[in-house]
DNA sequence: TTGTAGGCGTTATCAA
DNA sequence: TTGATAACGCCTACAA
């Protein structure tokens, strides 16, 4: 049963049945447009003869691969590989494989489009941020358009279906857990910007600020790259600082964890001399020390749903003229790194 | 150039180019059995109408899919992340897709056969060690028996491609760093067996210790899952004990981790009171605190390697006789976790 | 050097 | 309800 000496054709389960290829086919697909009694002799053939579709000629005929290709800027980062497998596991139980590109960004259009001119994948899950913002458009909505569901930090401008969190709203509720920790002194480390826009969840540190009636003082801004280095120049600014705050919300966790280290070498402990909270929940955050206080990036659930929706869009179960966008919420995960003032 | 109304066919192509489809298509994999001239104008007919081959016609006509699957037991695993990345990278330069499925463990031989069977991979990367070594040795030797090499943690028994690390030899050398240190008496958070054959990690320790004549205490043995959890009651029975070892050798980061950080809770400092040496070095390892020492597993180089291998055999290049066995190092990487007692 | 023709394994259309 | 037949788009003898 594992393996024969050559795949068997529908014809071989036929033959077998005593029946044609097209009543074998019919089985496989519309069972109820087949009697019972020969339906049974086609199911018993072609467990008989371990018959096994062929993708490659259903592809063909169908123009269908049921298969779905992911584009991540990073499958190391554990990151995105936790959203990978999310999708993974989804796109297996209704029944496509997953086909994986890794660090497209040098020149997308053509390779992206390539995966569906060629039939090799029926949608797109885009992970990767990177790519610009007119040739999305123009591949998400162009003639022969590609069937997609994208999911970044950033809502993109496209007019396209989109799983994603309101880094915003969620920045907004990381500060306010300073502030009601009793902190006045907060400081910022910056995530990049892209697109010349302003990076959403600093947008969302000042609007508390602002509406808690706090400075914001610019040597209190530290610029971040995302990368934990910048967690480390952070710090050196930090130490250098003639007054400095009490507390520092990171637009992301590794940065975060670079700014403890880099203070604790300088002999300032978390949380005792300063409070951090960071931004996503990577699995490092609950076993860093201290453990650090973080809004949690439902990854999981982005890859999943995204492949849900993809998948709708792919069998017509979502309406075609409305792309569906989907808002998550990260909720907030108080550990060791933050404490209260009063 | 982005996208067309509907993909052109050679067909289109060769309409434009005014020549036979087959002449187009021995432009495309035989360039040098056309002539110049005609080659020309097909070159420019393909660009002209955008035409990508479609893969799903070419690999049922080909019986070949260029493309790849890869079996990993648990994608959210950085450790296996690591070396899917690697594994995309390397397939991608060659011209493979690259296919991933994921847990697959419930019922390998279906499943995995499938993908072979119905022609939507030509070879296989196996990651996922809980696979039934007779049901390897068929899938890999049998009849229809699939192109592939595996990358374990233990050397499979199965006449198989495989691209390994000596992890009895490193985990020798893992021990003597602890004996070099001074340290005489030493514990072990063992792994856990497959096969019921010893974890080679302990084997190594065991052998090591045996040669420097220190005493084997048993009840300095942890048994361990790889899963942190088993860290923290290794921790636990360490702080019952009358007489404590001086250093552990943990089978793996994550164990180690744990270990560690369940001890500074209970007021032990590492390496202050307690040097903790890791396997596998994991991201967490350099940032952890005490940045872990540890033994380096070269995971992108496993994957690279292993895709190599497979290509090679797919292609080929490789013997097929004799499946190539590739042993890599694993190197020492000297962090914080441990001290001399000199 | 180039073209013609047949078939890879499926599914959909049309009859029976 | 079932069967014959014609594509789907490509590659490769075989002919010219």
């Amino acid at each position: 049963m594992v393996t024969s000496k050559k795949a068997p054709t529908i014809q071989d389960v036929a033959r077998h049945a005593k029946v044609s290829a097209a009543t074998v086919s019919r089985v496989l697909s519309n069972p109820e447009r087949v009697s019972e009694a020969t339906r049974e002799r086609v199911h018993k053939a072609v467990s008989d003869t371990g018959y096994t579709i062929n993708q490659a000629a259903r592809s063909l005929r169908m123009r269908a691969a049921k298969t779905i290709l992911i584009a991540l800027p990073d499958i190391g980062n554990p990151f995105y590989s936790t959203v990978l497998d999310a999708v993974v596991d989804e796109a297996a139980v209704r029944g496509y494989s997953l086909l994986v590109a890794n660090r497209f960004a040098g020149d997308p259009s053509r390779l992206l489009s390539d995966y569906f001119l060629s039939s090799r994948a029926d949608g797109l899950i885009l992970l990767d941020g990177g790519v610009d913002t007119t040739l999305l458009q123009a591949l998400a909505t162009g003639d022969g358009h590609v069937p997609m569901v994208v999911s970044f930090d950033e809502a993109p401008k496209a007019d396209v279906a989109a799983v994603l969190i309101d880094n915003l709203e969620a920045a907004e509720r990381a500060t306010e857990h300073l502030v009601a920790l009793g902190h006045t002194k907060i400081g910022h480390i910056i995530g990049p910007s892209r697109n010349a826009a302003p990076n959403p969840r600093f947008v969302g540190f000042k609007n508390v600020m602002a509406r808690a009636k706090l400075e914001l003082r610019p040597e209190w801004l530290f610029p971040g790259t995302y990368a934990m280095d910048s967690g480390l120049a952070a710090a050196e600014a930090f130490l250098a600082l003639p007054e400095r705050p009490t507390a520092v919300f990171s637009a992301n966790d590794e940065m975060a964890i670079g700014f403890v280290a880099a203070l604790r070498n300088a002999g300032l402990e978390c949380p005792r001399d300063i409070s951090v909270i960071g931004f996503d929940d990577i699995a490092i955050a609950r076993h860093f020390w201290p453990p650090l206080t973080t809004m949690h990036h439902p990854r999981e659930q982005i890859g999943r749903l995204a492949t849900e929706s993809l998948i709708d869009i792919l069998e017509g179960a979502a309406t075609p003229g409305a792309p569906r966008r989907i808002t998550l919420r990260a909720d907030l995960v108080v550990r060791g790194s933050t404490r209260s003032l009063r």
